[in-house]
RNA sequence: UCCCGAGUAGCGCAGCGGUAGCGCAGGUGACUGUUAAUCACUUGGUCGUAGGUUCGAAUCCUACCUCGGGAGCCA
């Protein structure tokens, strides 16, 4: 049995093994202790009542400091004292593993998240990161259980990618070649063809592209798995690497595509309250005192949605004085995300109808030759959780968009393809899960809610 | 990459020109069905690195490194 379950259901009476790692204890001269054993099932812990009677007490048991692995035989019984209902009253103790108090940092005191991220192999023995990670591990199956329940196919696309044309970021190289011996070309040129695939290829910045060849076959799809960036961004929110959820759907225009933006989220939120609600309540208590309540809110109550022409609006009407200056073509800022998300409406936002030329040239041109169908959700402190658009579906204009942004229509031959056969009007969004779990923890930086973070300099573990 | 700020004992911090201190953790002891226990005592630091100014630098200056916050890029 595992401690959630133990916690959770009238146990009292029963007999159990559990295995897990000293918390803290409390060593009582009255001949017994108290351990707080963890085995990471829940944010709880259980007490295991040692008395000095079993035989390995004076040997091994008072020597099982914190961080000690044990496996504990006994029965649950009502606990004597406030604290705890119940409590496990040991038969045996075995210890599996010591962890010395003068070399264990994680000992009874406050430690820095700063601090956690410099020994990012025991910080998961954390409260902290214990209920992110769970917090997470619900968000990713609540991904899967929402598009699955809404007919979604799961889709994986690949990691390793040709395409490096997308603009959607610096890539990350692939290859095989020693960097000492770059085979060169006559010119002074990288020669790639004498490269494992032939060809330049790095990691993929997105799906996107491939999904939508499989949404105009079987509809509905779905990505969720690892996209890199080589970006040199140093902030809250940026990870070189990180993970990414991409529906794709054919037929669903960008209203549509908010619509299921919008029922993802709080369907997501949603679940996490149901089922982490002791995980999120300590976020609530230790990091973002009002989380709950904002997280409830979103599950009842529809985004709000302007285009980019009504933002621009609220921006210019704030009487604000912001940094960076407001006006139509003009991309938003942080500050002015911040604003609308944060001061004007309080709530998530979506904005959407962009100036064409502020974004991708797959985005479908609106009748007003002026604006793309993309959009973005914006969230109170963490900024775009996602972007998104209808896609350009028709060839003409796709080709003519492509000459404008200047990419090359050879590489682009099979993305172009699907406009030339059967093409229908679909849409997408990518959603970053970090950024979710940022939101949904009330946890600040973006480096504390995945278990290792990549960012410029660091690829530590 | 740019703009701020910070780097002092294992961790969190104070000291801001006269040669280093507090809290927590650790250790020892006392006490206790305890609950991040309590109480007493105690170990522990060439003050990020390299230069410079000064009779004297943790304290001032310069460079570099690392970390944090903000910005850009975006998920």
């Amino acid at each position: 049995m595992n401690i959630k379950q133990i916690l959770k259901e009238n146990s009292i009476g029963k007999n159990v093994v559990i295995k897990g790692w000293v918390r803290t204890r409390r060593d009582s001269k009255a001949g017994l202790s108290f351990i707080e054993v963890n085995d990471g099932s829940c944010l709880g812990n259980l007490q295991v009542i040692a008395e000095n009677s079993l035989s390995n007490y004076d040997t091994e048991i008072i020597k099982a400091t914190i961080g000690s692995s044990i496996i504990v035989e006994g029965i649950i019984v009502e606990s004597p004292a406030t604290g705890q209902k119940c409590e496990l009253k040991a038969n045996s103790i075995n210890v599996l593993g010591y962890a010395s108090n003068e070399s264990y940092p994680l000992q009874k005191k406050k430690t820095s998240l700063e601090f956690l991220r410099s020994i990012a192999h025991l910080r998961p023995r954390t409260n902290t990161f214990g209920a992110m990670v769970r917090v997470r591990n619900e968000l990713s199956k609540a991904t899967h259980d929402f598009f699955q329940n809404n007919g979604f196919i799961y889709l994986n696309t690949p990691i390793i990618t040709a395409s490096d044309c997308e603009g959607a970021g610096q890539m990350f190289n692939v290859t095989t070649f020693d960097l000492n011996n770059v085979p060169k070309l006559e010119n002074g040129e990288i020669d790639f063809e004498q490269d494992f695939f032939g060809k330049h290829t790095s990691l993929t910045v997105s799906g996107q592209l491939e999904a939508e060849t499989y949404a105009l076959a079987l509809s509905k799809v779905y990505t969720f798995g690892p996209t890199f960036r080589a970006e040199n961004s140093n902030t809250t929110r940026h990870l070189a690497e990180f993970w990414m959820i991409e529906p794709e759907v054919a037929f669903n225009d960008i209203n549509d595509n908010m619509d299921l933006a919008q029922a993802y989220i709080k369907y997501i939120i949603n679940t996490v309250l149901t089922n982490c609600s002791e995980d999120l309540q300590f976020f609530n208590d230790r990091y973002d005192k009002g989380i709950i309540d904002t997280l409830k809110h979103i599950v009842n109550s529809d985004f709000k949605r302007i285009t980019y022409t009504q933002a621009i609006d609220i921006l210019l009407d704030s009487k604000k004085t912001f940094e960076f200056p407001v006006a139509f073509g003009l991309d938003l800022q942080s500050e002015h995300e911040r604003f609308l998300t944060e001061e004007h409406f309080k709530e998530p936002v979506i904005v959407y109808n962009y100036p064409k030329e502020i974004k991708a040239f797959y985005m479908r041109l609106n009748d007003d030759n002026k604006t793309v169908a993309a959009m973005d959700v914006l969230l109170p402190k963490v900024g775009e959780l996602i972007g998104g658009s209808q896609r350009e579906e028709r060839y003409d204009v796709l080709v003519a968009r492509m000459k404008e942004a200047n990419l090359p229509q050879e590489e682009y031959w099979w993305y172009l393809d699907l406009r030339r056969y059967g093409s229908v009007p679909h849409s997408g969004f990518g959603l970053g899960l970090e950024r979710m779990v940022q939101f949904v923890t009330g946890l600040g930086n973006i480096r504390d809610v995945i278990p290792y973070p990549r960012f410029p300099g660091s690829c530590e573990f």
